[in-house]
DNA sequence: TCGTCCATGTAACGCGTTACATGATTTG
DNA sequence: CAAATCATGTAACGCGTTACATGGACGA
């Protein structure tokens, strides 16, 4: 029945609204121009999605008035809108966000200090850590018991991917220390 | 116009089958265990994904006439299909595919010894190390540039990223070298 | 014979992409 | 005034996902 889940390029769009309200194009902007997520900055996504988040009640939409004709219409999030933020920050880590779904982890984190505070940040990153310290030594285990029999080619493109969750857990060590001593100094 | 490229999924596909021809529930087990790409496992994805390699005669399938009547369709290449493969293996690497398609890249270089031989891994390798080499510090120089004025979230989800291209970077070199030493070998 | 695995498929659905389109406003 | 930029949208298209469906083979 798959009740029409909000999108990854919605959840980006509210938890940049929730920041700062802006306009489509605006957003647009943002993407082409910053190294986020990998999200396409064409008209042709932003704009539906944009109006899927209003038919859902979680966006709404004002003309602003100040700039002549030239309609311009500033997102901002409904409460309902910020709920759904929250409650998708707010949800718990799995294995699976790990192994297939860095990319929504790392947009989760960007937004979590601001969205839902330190302390929810730093429970975040103690999660994240842990999952990384227990898949990293899986793939280790996996690359040990298959790796004489791959392709020189294909082994190494599986030690890229374990030097990759290598360097997350090392950056989520060092994240961790961050806000340990953020929310420690409060 | 967009005359109907393969996919993503459809290379994938091509890619093992070089290897080794198989069955389109084979192809699923792989996905299923192995940590591979993150394609989907299901039939949903990878059956109607074989179907439109097989139209546009890239694929062909066999019966398996063994196995009494549970039909299994062994799946290989046909040359074209073989040529599409090189092809997209060969095509040289752009900034754009280390920013945005770094999946992509690797998936490629997974399959790359296999199909073209170690040289032009070598040559790839050469590429994407200098591609890397010369991201890497544009990343660091925007988080020197905006890092002050982000949320620290957000700073350190940027550092994350960061990390995982020194990351990348470190594993090139160290690939390159192994590659140098195996062509020099021959 | 009952459940589990093998093996292949289809249908509905929503989404992202590319390409196209429109008009207002600023800049040179 | 021409060109670039601002700002918003629509249409066609293919793909991946989830869920559903079918049927043979095999072990307990």
């Amino acid at each position: 029945m798959a009740q029409a889940n909000t999108t990854l390029l919605g959840r980006a769009l509210l938890g940049l609204l929730h920041q700062k309200p802006a306009a489509g194009y605006d957003l647009r902007k943002l993407f082409a121009e910053t190294p986020m997520g990998g999200f396409s900055d064409s008209p042709g996504s932003i704009y539906p999605a944009l109006r899927r988040l209003e038919e859902k009640r979680l966006l709404r939409g004002h003309l602003q008035p100040s700039s002549g004709l030239r309609r311009r219409r500033l997102l901002s999030l409904t409460p309902a809108g910020e709920r759904e933020l929250r409650s998708w920050l707010d949800a718990p880590l799995e294995t699976v966000d790990i192994v297939a779904r860095m990319k929504e982890v790392m947009l989760r984190f960007a937004f979590l200090d601001s969205v839902l505070g330190a302390e929810a940040t730093l429970r975040f990153l103690h999660t994240l850590h842990a999952l990384l310290a227990a898949y990293h030594p899986e793939l280790k285990h996996y690359l040990r018991r298959h790796g004489a029999l791959m392709p020189l080619s294909a082994r190494l493109a599986l030690e890229s991917g374990i030097a990759g969750y290598a360097a997350q857990l090392a950056w989520a060590a060092h994240a961790l220390h961050l806000y340990t001593r953020k929310v420690a100094s409060t």
